[in-house]
DNA sequence: TCTATATTTCCAGAATTATGGACATATCCC
DNA sequence: GGGATATGTCCATAATTCTGGAAATATAGA
């Protein structure tokens, strides 16, 4: 990932209509939505959700796949990865104790099996 | 962290040059850089970076020190981990087949050793 | 083909954010 | 105190992003 890239993808994710979506859809696991549900789900004009949905593909943080009339939406995990990892990468310069607890904690929060 | 922090953390990171300020410094490890040093480092003027030093702070992304006359910025490890976590709060639903990967890659960008 | 449904595209006004000059503050050393 | 250094604040302009009405596209079913 370069970062006019990380840049785009943190752009789409700092927007409030827009971050709901990806928790939204990271909550859902490896179920998908609708657009129009989603719009409905989060009280947005389909239209603007349209918008804000285009942007969070071009950012590579969900995906679309057409199903009939439809367009069903997931989180596109590779691209979310890549986005975490350039955020902490190479950080700490080989010292695991300064941010190991961050990536534990983030561990914890997510799979807290 | 409400989403509405979040909103700011990641509105502080989709601007190329805070992006570079905050990686700079998450390389550093547990080192520090005073403002100064940042702002010379990626050839911005003192004030705008003095802007957006103040931009990361309010977000809880970095951390301000002064010293004599300097100020001396580092990472707010805190707070970074309340971002990351608030990303993938609740993901998969018990499923960490499905995200497992996202976190493991990220650790391995973070402290390869 | 006609109609309803699902979604996207186009567009323009509103709102927000970025930038850096000029000036203010704060500290250090002589 | 006076001068040099380090950083921050104020502010106006420029640039970007947000929003949703209107129209377009695409699919499904009768």
């Amino acid at each position: 990932m370069d970062i006019s890239h990380a840049v785009s993808a943190l752009s789409a994710l700092a927007q409030e209509s827009r971050l709901k979506v990806f928790r939204l859809l990271i909550r859902t696991g490896s179920k998908e939505m609708a657009a129009g549900d989603i719009a409905r789900a989060l009280g947005v004009p389909h239209n603007t959700m349209s918008s804000h949905l285009a942007i969070l593909c071009r950012a590579k943080l969900v995906q679309a796949r057409k199903a009939g009339r439809s367009v069903i939406y997931a989180v596109d995990l590779d691209g979310t990865r890549a986005l975490l990892s350039f955020l902490v990468e190479d950080c700490c310069q080989g010292e695991p104790a300064v941010c190991g607890p961050v990536i534990e904690s983030t561990l914890s929060a997510c799979c807290s099996e």
